[in-house]
RNA sequence: GCGCCUGUAGUGAAGGGGUUAUCACAAGAGGUUUCCAACCUCUUGUCCCGGGUUCGAAUCCCGGCGGGCGCACCA
C-alpha cells in the first residue's frame, strides 16, 4: 500500500464516519477552521477529559476556565500585541514576504520600534535587496497581525480586544486568587482548555495549522530557589531526544527522563518532570512512543518569554510536528503584568531559614515644618527622604528628589531615629513552568497512529486502533438479526448498559452482522455486544474484542459488572 | 501572500459545448441469512460559487472560495 494514499484514505475515513470534516462546507468552506462530528466531538472530548484528569491527580493542580475574548491591555503585557504584529515587506519582483525589521539588521540599533514609513524609507534609502531575488522593488510595510481583532463594547467607546491567541493568560490574571485558594503557598498550578486563535497566513495541513484551535495549558507556578524535588525514577522508558544544537550535547540521543536530567541535558527539575509526565499521557491516549521525540529550542529560536524550552514532537504522515510546548517562563508573565498593570498581588512569599533582624537608620520628616517649607513639593520631599540609604552625616544638607530637582533639608526637618525589625522572609516574583498542548494535533496523531489498514481474508480491512478511554463509544450492542426478540434484548442490554455512569454505548441493527462489525472497528469501537439465539435461551451474550476478533461468552451480569469496574479485558 | 497542480453523490473515481451526467462502494426500505463488509428487489443523492463567451456551459475563459505541494510565514 502506497504511503502517498494512506493519508488521503484516512482523510476520507474521518469524512465519511463524522469524525473531523472541513467547516462551513456548503458556503464553500473556510481554511484553517474545521469541525469535529458526532464521531470526532466524542473523540475530542475524551482526550480533554483525559488530559484533565492526567493533571487533576498531581497535588495542588486545579482547573480554571476563563474568557476567550482578552483586553489589548493583557495581551500588550504579555508581549503578544508587539510580537504579534510584525512588520511584513513584500518583494514585487518574486512575491517572498519578509519582516521588515529582519531587512535592517544591522542598518538600525532597533528596527522592531520603527513605524511602518519609517520602515520603507530606511529599505529604499539603504538599497535593502530581496534575500531570495536579489530585486529592490518592495511593497510597502504592512502589519501581519496574527490574532483576531474585536472590541468589547457595541457602540462608540468600546475598548480594544483581541481572541486570545493562548489560554496562557487566564491562569496568569488569575494569579491572586490561585494563591489564595492555595493558601499562600507554592508550588502550585492550574490548568485549562479551551479555544484559542491565530490568523494564520496560510492554513495548511488539514488539523494540523488552524485559525482556531483547541489547547490545554498547565501553569505551574514554583519558588525559583526552592523548586519542588521530583521522582523520576517512576519513568524508565526510554526516549528520543535532540538537544539544543548550540548546546554541549547536541546530537540525538535516547535517554530515560531521569538520565537525561542527571547528565545535565534537561535543565530544570520540573522541566524534566514534564517532560515525563507529557509523555506519559501520550502514551496513555494512544500516541505511539517510537514516533515522539522531544526538541530543545536552540538559544535563537526560543520564544519571548522562555528561558528553556523543550518540543514534544510527533511523527505522522505530516512528518514531525510539534504537539506540545515545555516552556520555563520563569518570571516573565507575572513581573510583566506586575508592571503594566500595577498589581501588588503577583508574588510569592517565601520565610528565610532563620529571621533576619534588621535595624535601620532613618530620617522622619517633621511634618509642621516641612509642609510650610515646601508646600506642594512636601510630599516628594518625605518620599525622597524614605529612600535615602547612605544618610547624611551633618544636617543642613542637599537633597535630590525623584524628578532630579534639589532641595535644602535645615536642621529641624527631620529627626533621626532607629527603626528596628525583624524580616521573617521576603516576597518574590514566581517562576513559571507551561507545558502547552495542542490537541487537535495530537487527535491528528492519535487517528494517524491507530489507523491501520489491514487484510482480512483477502479482503482490504480497516480498523482504528484506539485506547479504550478516548475510543468514541465504550460498545456497541449488536442483535445479530433484528427479529425473533433479539433486536428487543438487545435494547434491553444497551438500557442497562446505559445507566452504568460514564460508559457510552450504541446499537446498530442494520444490515449484516459482518458489516456491523466493520463500522465499529473502523470508528475504533473496543468491544461488540453481541446478542444471539443462545442469548434468548440462556441470557449469555457475546463480547468481541476488536483488535484480535476474538469473542467470548458471558452472562449479562458479568457484562454489567466488568465494564462497572473496566475490567472487559480480563474476560479473555 | 507568491508559484505549480486541483475541485463531479457520503467516499473514491469516469466522462465531457447538445435529450434525463456514469460507475463502484456507502446509506435508507424490504427480503434472505444461526457471527465477521455475502446475496436479491426497490429507493435517496452529485458537476464548489459568481461572472463572461455561446442558440446552448457541468464542460471553454476570468475572478473568488476550497484542497494538495513548494517558497515565505508560523509553533
Amino acid at each position: 500500500m502506497d504511503d502517498k494514499g494512506r493519508m488521503s484514505r484516512l482523510s476520507s475515513l474521518l469524512r465519511r464516519r463524522g469524525i473531523v470534516l472541513p467547516s462551513f462546507e456548503i458556503y464553500g468552506g473556510v481554511s484553517g477552521l474545521i469541525d469535529y462530528g458526532p464521531v470526532g466531538a466524542r473523540i475530542k472530548r475524551r482526550v480533554v477529559n483525559s488530559w484533565i484528569e492526567h493533571w487533576g491527580k498531581v497535588p495542588n493542580v486545579v482547573e480554571i476556565d476563563s474568557p476567550t475574548i482578552t483586553p489589548e491591555s493583557v495581551l500588550v503585557a504579555s508581549g503578544h500585541v508587539g510580537e504579534f504584529n510584525d512588520k511584513m515587506s513584500e518583494c514585487k519582483s518574486c512575491g517572498g514576504a519578509f519582516r521588515s525589521d529582519h531587512l535592517l539588521d544591522g542598518l538600525h540599533d532597533n528596527p522592531e520600534i520603527l513605524d511602518s514609513s519609517d520602515l520603507d524609507e530606511l529599505i529604499s534609502t539603504n538599497g535593502v535587496k530581496c534575500p531570495s531575488c536579489g530585486s529592490q522593488d518592495w511593497s510597502g510595510a504592512s502589519p501581519m497581525n496574527l490574532m483576531f481583532q474585536t472590541s468589547i463594547g457595541a457602540m462608540g467607546g468600546s475598548r480594544a480586544a483581541y481572541m486570545r491567541p493562548e489560554t496562557a493568560q487566564g491562569m496568569f490574571m488569575l494569579y491572586p486568587a490561585l494563591y489564595r485558594h492555595f493558601r499562600q503557598r507554592l508550588p502550585f498550578g492550574a490548568m485549562q482548555t479551551g479555544k484559542g486563535y491565530r490568523n494564520e497566513i496560510s492554513p495548511r495541513q488539514g488539523m494540523i495549522r488552524l485559525r482556531e484551535f483547541n489547547m490545554a495549558e498547565l501553569e505551574y507556578f514554583i519558588d525559583p530557589e526552592n523548586p519542588p524535588s521530583t521522582d523520576l525514577s517512576r519513568w524508565q522508558r526510554r526516549i528520543s531526544m535532540l538537544p539544543d544544537p548550540d548546546g554541549p550535547h547536541s546530537s540525538e540521543i535516547e535517554a530515560t527522563i531521569e538520565e537525561a536530567f542527571e547528565t545535565g541535558i534537561v535543565k530544570h527539575p520540573t522541566v524534566a518532570w514534564f517532560l515525563a509526565m507529557t509523555m506519559q499521557f501520550l502514551v496513555d491516549v494512544g500516541v505511539d512512543p517510537e514516533k515522539v521525540r522531544f526538541r530543545q529550542h536552540a538559544s535563537t529560536e526560543m520564544a519571548h518569554y522562555a528561558s528553556d524550552c523543550w518540543d514534544c514532537e510527533l511523527s505522522g504522515e505530516h512528518g514531525w510536528i510539534e504537539v506540545v510546548g515545555i516552556a520555563n517562563r520563569t518570571c516573565h508573565d507575572l513581573e510583566s503584568h506586575e508592571k503594566y498593570s500595577k498589581s501588588g498581588l503577583l508574588r510569592g512569599w517565601r520565610n528565610f531559614e532563620y529571621p533576619v533582624n534588621e535595624s535601620r537608620e532613618t530620617l522622619k520628616p517633621v511634618g509642621s515644618v516641612i509642609g510650610p517649607a515646601f508646600r506642594g513639593r512636601a510630599a516628594d520631599v518625605a518620599e525622597a527622604l524614605s529612600e535615602l540609604t547612605d544618610l547624611p552625616e551633618i544636617i543642613p544638607f542637599t537633597l535630590t528628589l525623584a524628578d532630579g530637582t534639589t532641595v535644602e533639608i535645615e536642621e529641624g526637618m527631620v529627626t533621626r531615629c532607629l527603626q528596628e525589625s525583624v524580616v521573617s522572609g521576603e516576597y518574590f516574583t514566581p517562576h513559571v513552568i507551561e507545558p502547552a498542548f495542542g490537541i487537535d494535533r495530537i487527535i491528528w496523531h492519535i487517528l494517524d497512529h491507530n489507523y491501520l489498514e489491514l487484510e482480512k481474508e483477502g479482503e482490504e480491512y480497516t480498523i482504528l486502533a484506539l485506547e479504550p478511554s478516548v475510543a468514541p463509544y465504550d460498545l456497541v450492542v449488536l442483535p445479530l438479526f433484528d427479529k425473533d426478540g433479539m433486536g428487543a434484548m438487545a435494547r434491553e442490554v444497551l438500557q442497562r448498559i446505559g445507566s452504568i455512569s460514564g460508559i457510552f454505548a450504541e446499537i446498530d441493527t442494520s444490515r449484516s452482522i459482518g458489516r456491523r462489525y466493520a463500522r465499529s472497528d473502523e470508528i475504533g469501537v473496543p468491544w461488540a455486544v453481541t446478542v444471539d439465539h443462545q442469548s434468548l435461551d440462556d441470557g449469555t451474550l457475546t463480547i468481541r474484542r476488536r483488535d484480535d476478533q476474538r469473542q467470548v461468552r458471558v452472562d449479562i451480569d458479568t457484562l454489567i459488572e466488568s465494564l462497572t469496574s473496566k475490567s472487559l479485558q480480563s474476560l479473555f
